[in-house]
DNA sequence: GAGTGGTCTAGACCACGCG
DNA sequence: GCGTGGTCTAGACCACTCA
């Protein structure tokens, strides 16, 4: 059986841009895939919301239950969707997703709870201004096109151990306000998704060791000098078009990033 | 179809400990995996070595083809098997794996080929000793239980990078020698599988910036007070039983330690 | 061409959530 | 009790590898 032609123009999206070799051969159920994430992506189901069930794409789609579901397992596993047995699948999102702070690394040394108190955030600064050319290769911009830049501290229980820079592309947060990100309860990430449309679906990192010069140690109030964990983020919505740009400088006394290799 | 009652003793191997609530359900392809588990453990198929097919498995565990491979699927997922269409399915291996250094982050800030000489190792101390109370945690073992432990540097191009420190279970790595530590080319955990039978299938990794104290710039070759990307990683065997102990310095100059999230 | 993993189907039944 | 996702089966066919 064979919904669309062999090499249609979704499997392009799929593949890893400078791909010599053509793939010739397309599993229907990463057809089905693409075309869920292009509801996906078209907003078709919002996020929190369910999509239809198994059976009812099947129908649309005309394949077997199999298939749908199949494409749903790797949805799934990408975080994109999520399964609930006896309620349906679910559109993932930064908010009321249980495990808050998908994308934020850094724990306490002892306890790990989740039972922490979420962290204060004092904004120092947004403001509408131009890329410079790293911002720009970062985020897929011209040099000098407009962004938005943040700069806040994120403190637990008082203690300042966060200095972060945002920027994001102008055009899809225009209009984004010091307030917007002072007054949100919860993710940022999900006042993202509410106020602009803009879902984050995966982020690359580079981490180092620096020293904080004195401007950071004033903010953070430490010594200058001290060593700072410095997290560098971009952040992507679907198909890999990066729509943020974070570095991030973590005080690491009495909390570590946390990481799983397998 | 059942296989086995209900509550065998494997279910409880997959569970994570203190879980009160028992499963009252395990699914048939789960208990699948858990034998093939057993299998690996055992060593009834070496690292590298083809494991039967899943027709072969099929028959042997009296499933059909899909069930078995659904246990599959996962156990490739979690990188101890490796599919390969029209071959096989292949028991994961450190060494050939074409990704060497499987669980080694750090890369260069410019280029990430793989086409990097590979580190050369100057190995400064490895001895017997016994565990403190912070490594016989780590290791689940008993304070004053033997150990090995290894010092060591890594350098790219001549540059030392990385000052590693590691324990290792004194039973287990009985007879591990400097000349070992240092002769073998490729990972070191693929040595650890060739002469001792322990195969590394998933470590935890704790991450700090810290400043680098005399004895640590002494051998890295840079001032005091350098600030130095500080990885914490256990290893685990199956079962999750914890088989290294690694506190590595990583200087992040011009390399940094690159991470996904998703 | 034989053998392996990979895809697809159709149908049955099970576990879970909720009204 | 119904609808949802989750499991299991049996069989057909496809893509890849290697002799």
């Amino acid at each position: 059986m064979s919904l669309m032609p062999a090499s249609n123009p979704l499997d392009d999206a799929a593949e890893t841009a400078a791909a010599p070799a053509a793939p010739s051969f397309s599993p229907l159920y990463q057809q089905i895939k693409a075309l869920i994430l292009q509801s996906l992506e078209a907003g078709e189901w919002k996020p929190g919301e369910a999509i239809p069930s198994e059976m009812d794409l099947a129908a649309r789609f005309r394949v077997s239950q199999g298939t749908v579901r199949k494409a749903i397992d790797e949805l799934a596993s990408e975080n994109l969707l999520v399964r609930r047995q006896g309620k349906g699948t679910f559109v993932a999102t930064h908010a009321e997703q249980h495990v808050q702070y998908r994308f934020l690394r850094l724990v306490p040394d002892a306890g790990e709870r989740g039972s922490e108190a979420p962290a204060d955030r004092s904004i120092l600064e947004c403001r509408r201004t131009r890329a410079s050319a790293e911002v720009a290769r970062a985020l897929g911009l011209r040099t000098a096109d407009p962004v938005v830049q943040v700069r806040r501290v994120l403190a637990f229980n008082g203690v300042p151990t966060i200095l972060e820079d945002l920027w994001l592309p102008g055009v899809a947060f225009k209009g984004l306000t010091a307030e917007q990100m002072a007054d949100y309860q919860g993710p940022t990430y999900a006042m993202f998704e509410l106020e602009f449309g803009v879902r984050m679906v995966r982020a690359e990192e580079r981490l180092r060791a620096v020293a904080a010069d004195d401007t950071q140690a004033k903010l953070l109030k430490v010594a200058p000098g001290t060593p700072l964990l410095s997290v560098e983020r971009i952040a992507f919505t679907y198909n890999d078009v990066p729509m943020e740009l974070r570095r991030g400088l973590y005080l690491t006394g009495d909390r570590h990033y946390r990481n799983e290799l397998s």
